[in-house]
DNA sequence: CTCGCGTTTGCTCATATGAGCAAGATCCCC
DNA sequence: GGGGATCTTGCTCATATGAGCAAACGCGAG
């Protein structure tokens, strides 16, 4: 484009976007044919110099959506904007707002529902409208006794996520990790616990975060491990977890002696799962999300744009006054 | 509006201006008429959730100009966006490109163009196109010659603008500032200057900027003020200078003996002018902005959006990723 | 239950806009 | 300076969209 037609078709955006004029006004003002404006509007948005955002907390963005999707072979991806945005933690609420909205809208409705538990799975249980379906069942998918503090946490995640859709939830019982391998076989025999594992195993969809892999892991914060040993995981090429289970970015078990006293569902039965929604969303998760994706531990990610970009490899520059 | 709808709205947007749908393949979708997608679509943009920009160095805000001509009679207002602007020597660059602009498409073109000088009015010099008029004469409105380093700049000025606009340029042979009152008075009243001044009091158009109160201010810099004489008129109320004459906010002359020794075209010489062009830019320049406009000094004001927006009392918030 | 009022809905019609095409302008290579 | 090749321009026509209106709906008072 030449240079004045440059600067024209900003004029006639003017006039289009901010005034509302018709082009045939901005031709008469510019003294150009309506034809003209209208070209020189098409090129001004075709060179980019036209943004157009959606200003709400509800946004997604279908193109990233649809992009990553076609990406990654995912079958189906849900993105949050990030359009004035400020903290991770608006960015999280988004997601899990969304992922819960997506939850609700799904069809067929799920009779059995697999989830991990943590601070996004608890996200998503309250954004979820109450009766946002009638009688899904609810399943932990990965031990859920919190070792301290945030007791409870992960059986309220369950129990929410059911009562609010009038069904009924089931509940792990038993911790995440074990330390020795012995007790950990000796639990997993366990009528009670086996039987909730093979409820799991039959779900008809499944419903998990990852985390990342340092201190404010919830697997540190409800003290399975300390800070030193996921230190020592990350040296060994760990980039988060999921349901409990330390990755590397090629999705890989990090740590197998780790992962034999570690008690849930194998990843492999995600990864072979039909419905398996991760919802994974912040700046520090970027890494564990593309390993996700990329081992094929989900068929539907919910993420942010910051992520989903990453994911696509076009990491985002800063703009803006 | 209700809830449900407000998120409809967000979803037919989506689908609208990222995906290029029309309304009714949207209707389609959402399993809506074609109207009622009109009507959503309608609300998104009445409630503020579809934010458009022009993204451009040359981009203008025709409704903050509409606005800022209705509230403060302004015969003309120039405002240049500041959408993905970062520093304010971009911002200052903008604002003096589009000055330029505004003198190039100015009609009638001025036979006779008086000018003061400093930062802004060198960076409009350098913006205007060679051949941007034909036989315009540019004649300084204040004292020019510089006391150090900036040697040269105000002459620089007056003439660049006069070559690209084929004219004569005709400077001010004397300081801006004289120490001593009779001085002034002797330097007035010779023939060379006495023609000079006549000529300026006689321009068809006036363009100039104005500087804000505080050490980096041009008059300052060129050592016809020291850093503490301008405390002190700050302290006496001054919030910036035009053409050399410091004003207080209501745009009165703050110290009447200084503006005695100051020569150049007086400011009620302005206030009376047909068309007195300011071009005012920058953070530090809100005030003495308010005052120009406030006093009459200018016909039309060449700005920034931010000032503009000060100017309307509409302070921007800070926003965006 | 029924009536009246205000809101929402689906429609008709006028207008705005984009696709596609033929004529005209411009370039540039010889 | 001639003559294709390419780009630009103004147009016709089909489509998308918004204004305005009447019917349907919902809601509360009597």
């Amino acid at each position: 484009m030449i240079a004045t037609d440059e600067l024209l078709s900003i004029r006639a955006a003017e006039l289009y976007y901010e005034e509302n004029k018709t082009q045939d006004e901005i031709g008469t003002i510019l003294r150009l044919t309506r034809w003209k404006v209208g070209r020189l509007l098409a090129q001004a948005k075709a060179s980019g110099f036209i943004r157009i955002e959606i200003v709400h907390p509800r946004a997604r963005r279908l193109p990233i959506e649809r992009r990553l999707r076609e990406a990654t072979g995912l079958s189906d991806a849900i993105v949050v904007s990030s359009v004035g945005v400020s903290s991770d933690e608006e960015l999280q609420s988004r997601t899990a707002q969304a992922a819960a909205d997506y939850l609700t809208g799904l069809r067929p409705i799920p009779r059995t529902l697999g989830i991990s538990w943590g601070r996004t799975l608890h996200d998503v249980s309250l954004h979820l409208r109450h009766g946002w379906a009638h009688g899904v069942d609810v399943v932990q998918i990965n031990g859920g006794v919190s070792l301290n503090k945030r007791a409870g946490t992960a059986a309220t995640t369950a129990v929410t996520i059911a009562a609010k859709a009038f069904g009924t939830a089931t509940l792990l019982p038993s911790p995440a990790i074990l330390e020795r391998l012995i007790t950990k076989q000796a639990i997993e025999s366990d009528r009670a616990v086996a039987g909730v594992l093979e409820l799991a195993a039959g779900a008809s969809a499944y419903l998990y975060s990852a985390g990342q892999a340092d201190d404010h892991s919830a697997l540190v914060d409800s003290g399975y491990l300390s800070p030193a040993e996921v230190a020592e995981l990350v040296r060994k090429g760990a980039v988060g977890d999921v349901v409990g289970r330390y990755i590397d970015r090629f999705g890989n078990i990090v740590d197998a002696e780790l992962d034999e006293r570690t008690l849930g569902l194998p990843l492999e039965h995600l990864r072979s799962a039909k419905l398996a929604i991760a919802v994974i969303s912040g700046t520090a998760k970027h890494a564990v999300a593309r390993a996700v994706v990329g081992s094929g531990l989900c068929t539907v990610l919910v993420t942010d744009e910051d992520t989903a970009r990453a994911l696509l490899g076009e990491e985002e520059e800063e703009e803006e006054s």
